[in-house]
DNA sequence: AATGTATGTTTAATCGATTAAACAAAAAAC
DNA sequence: GTTTTTTGTTTAATCGATTAAACATACATT
C-alpha cells in the first residue's frame, strides 16, 4: 500500500551492480568513471522506471551543503519584506537554493532563534534583514565563517556584504521635493531605532531642511517604537499639528508608518494634499488606491532582492571573494499628495 | 581561524568516552541507558563548553523526520497569502517546526515543481493552496501516503483533510447584503477557475439573486483569466455599466481583483457607493485607507492556518486518523462602500 | 612471454547522529 | 564460591548518498 522512497541501492539490485555505478551514471559522471555503456542505459532506464528521487539530505550530510538560504526578516505579512521574500524565492530557485524564510519581528531574540534553528538545519548561507541590537549576532556568524549577506540595512562599523538603500539621499530627496513645492513645515514621523537606515532618513530629512535654510523644530520629528506605533502616531501627529509651526507636509519614514498615519490622517478628516501633504517611503497598492495618490520612493526593490542572491551564491562559490557593499538609489515618485502648494497671496 | 563545527564525536573524544553515551545523555535518555551519574555532568558540561549543536541533517537521515513542512501557497507577495504564512509559520514554530515556502503562481506545474522539490529535502508534510487542474498532485501524494492538508481550497470530489471557507455562504451574504441595501443589478467579478472555492462564489452570488428573485444577466458575471486581470476586469467592468442593466454594485471575489478592479473604477472617476457599490472577499489594509471603507468579507485567516498546523502534526502523530474536513464561516463587515442607497423617489 | 595501459566494476570509508545488542565489571542472590 | 542480576559502557549497524582506492579483466606494446 505505502509505496515506499527508492534509494540508490533499489535500482543497484534490481540491476545487479554496486550503488557506486548507480551514483556515477544518475550524476552524469560515466564518463570521468568509465561506466560501460550498456549498463549505464540499463541504470538510467531503471530510474526513470521507479521514478528515482534522491535523498537531498543525504546528499547534504554527505557533501555539507544543503543547498538552501536562510532568509531572515522583519515580518513576512508585512508587503515590503514579503516582496522581497518572493523576489529572494525566485533568484534562489533559478540557482538551484530553496530558500527558509523567518520573521524576526524587528527583535534581536527571534533572530538569534531563527539564526540558530537555520544553523543547525545545515542552511549554506543567510540573507538577513537586521534587527536593532543584533550586531552580536553578525559578530558570530563572522567568526563561524558563516556566509551572509545584510539587506535593506546594514552596520556601517562592521564590514559586511551588504545590499541597502542610500536611505540619506532618498530622505535628503523627499524633503527637498517639498520645499521646491512651496511646503516649509515639515514633519517626519520614523521608528525609533539606531539602525543605521532609519538614523540616515533623519539625517537626511534634516539636512533637506538645513539646505534650504529652514530651521529645524524639535516637534516635526516623532520616533515611534515598533509595538506602539498606532499610539504614538497619534500623538505626534497631533503634536505636529498643535505646534507654533505646524506642519504642512509629512514624511513617513517606512511603509507601516505610512499606513498606520494615514489612518489617523483620514480620521481627522484632513485632506492630502490640501491640509497635509504625504510623502513616504516604501511602495504599495494601498498608495494607489488612496483618494489621492501617494508620492512614495520607489526603492528598487527587484534589484536589492536580485543582488543579494547573487552576492550570497557568489560567496558560497569563493567564501574569499572581496566583501561586496551597495547602496542602491531610490526614486522619488512625485504624485498628487505632494503636488506644490498653490502660491499664497 | 574557522571555528569548526563541533560533532557528537568531539564531545565525545574530549569527555573520553564513545558517542553513545553523548548522544544518550544530550537526548535526555541517561536513566533508560543508564549512564553514570559523573559522565552524564561531564558530558553535559562539555556539550555546554563546546556550544554543541546537533545537526539536524543527520538526526533526520536517521529518524526519517526531518520537522519540516512544506507550505504551497499561490504567490507569497499576495497580502492574503503572506499574512497565512505567517500564521503558519508561528503556529509551526511553536510545534518545533520549520516551514519551507513555494509559490505556485496558481499554476499545476510550479506546484508540481514544488511538491518535488520539497519531497527530495524530505519534509515531513505539506500545507497546500491548490492551483486549478492539481488533482493528480493530490492523488499522488495520497498514494505516495504523504501527509497533508489543503488550505483555503479543496477539492470535493477527492477525500482529503482541508481547511476552507464557506465560499457559497459568504458569497450569498454578500449578495444579500447588497439587495437588502437597496441594491438591485449587482456584478461579479471571479477569477475563470474550475477550482470549487471559485465556482462556490460564484454559486452563492446567483443564488442570492435568484433567492431575491431578481433574474441574473450575464453582463453581470465576469471571469478573468489569472495572468490577464487587468485588461479583462477594464472589459467586464465597461459592459457591466454599459448593459440595459448597469449595474449599481459590484461584488470582488479576491483581494487581488478587488485592487485591480478598484483602481480602474477610480480612473473612471465613479464614486463609491454612490455610482458602484462595493463588496470584496480578503480583507487588507488597502482597504481601510480608501476614501470609503471596503465593506469585506472577513475570512477567519488566524484560525485557518492554525487550524491547517494542527491537522497536519495531528497527522504526521497518528498517520491514520480520520479526516478533517472543515468549512470555516466568514463574516461580512459592512462599511461605507455597501451603505444602504437613499431611496429614489 | 612479460609488461604496460585502458576499461569496467566493486569495496569500503565517509558525512553525524541514533540505538539495539554485545560486553564487562560490580553487586546481589543462593 | 558460583550463579544471577544490575549497572555502566562500547561496538557496530543504520539512514542514503558520494567517491577515492582497489581490483579485475581485456587489449596493446615490445
Amino acid at each position: 500500500m505505502n509505496k515506499k522512497k527508492v534509494s540508490l541501492k533499489d535500482i543497484a539490485e534490481k540491476a545487479q551492480v554496486s550503488t557506486a555505478l548507480v551514483s556515477y551514471v544518475l550524476n552524469g559522471k560515466e564518463k570521468e568513471s568509465r561506466v560501460g555503456h550498456e549498463i549505464a542505459v540499463k541504470i538510467k532506464q531503471i530510474a526513470k522506471e521507479l521514478n528515482y528521487q534522491p535523498n537531498y539530505l543525504a546528499k547534504s550530510l554527505r557533501s555539507g551543503k544543503t543547498q538552501t538560504i536562510g532568509l531572515i526578516i522583519a515580518d513576512i505579512s508585512n508587503p515590503f519584506f514579503a516582496n522581497i521574500a518572493r523576489i529572494v524565492e525566485d533568484e534562489a530557485k533559478k540557482n538551484g537554493y530553496t530558500v527558509i524564510i523567518g520573521s524576526s519581528d524587528e527583535t534581536a531574540e527571534k533572530s538569534w532563534d531563527l539564526i540558530t534553528v537555520f544553523l543547525n538545519r545545515q542552511v549554506d548561507g543567510f540573507i538577513i534583514v537586521s534587527s536593532e541590537n543584533s550586531e552580536e549576532q553578525i559578530h558570530y556568524l563572522i567568526e563561524r565563517n558563516v556566509p551572509f549577506v545584510l539587506l535593506d540595512r546594514h552596520f556601517p562599523e562592521i564590514p559586511t556584504d551588504f545590499v541597502s538603500l542610500n536611505s540619506f539621499k532618498a530622505a535628503y530627496d523627499a524633503g527637498s521635493h517639498l520645499i521646491r513645492g512651496g511646503y516649509k513645515n515639515i514633519g517626519l514621523i520614523a521608528y525609533q531605532s539606531q539602525l543605521f537606515h532609519m538614523q540616515e532618513r533623519i539625517r537626511g530629512y534634516r539636512f533637506s531642511l538645513e539646505d534650504h535654510r529652514i530651521p529645524f523644530r524639535p516637534e516635526w520629528l516623532k520616533e515611534v517604537g515598533f509595538n506602539t506605533i498606532e499610539e504614538e502616531i497619534k500623538v505626534g501627529i497631533d503634536d505636529m499639528l498643535a505646534s507654533e509651526y505646524a506642519v504642512d507636509a509629512l514624511i513617513f519614514a517606512t511603509y507601516r508608518l505610512a499606513i498606520t498615519g494615514l489612518k489617523y490622517i483620514n480620521s481627522l478628516g484632513l485632506k492630502v494634499p490640501e491640509d497635509l501633504a504625504i510623502v513616504s517611503f516604501g511602495q504599495a497598492e494601498a498608495f494607489d488606491l488612496y483618494y489621492c495618490p501617494i508620492t512614495y520612493v520607489l526603492q528598487p526593490m527587484h534589484e536589492l532582492g536580485k543582488t543579494a542572491v547573487e552576492i550570497l551564491i557568489q560567496k558560497l562559490k569563493k567564501p574569499d571573494s572581496e566583501k561586496k557593499q551597495i547602496l542602491m538609489e531610490a526614486k522619488l515618485m512625485a504624485r498628487d499628495s505632494s503636488r506644490p502648494k498653490a502660491p499664497v497671496r
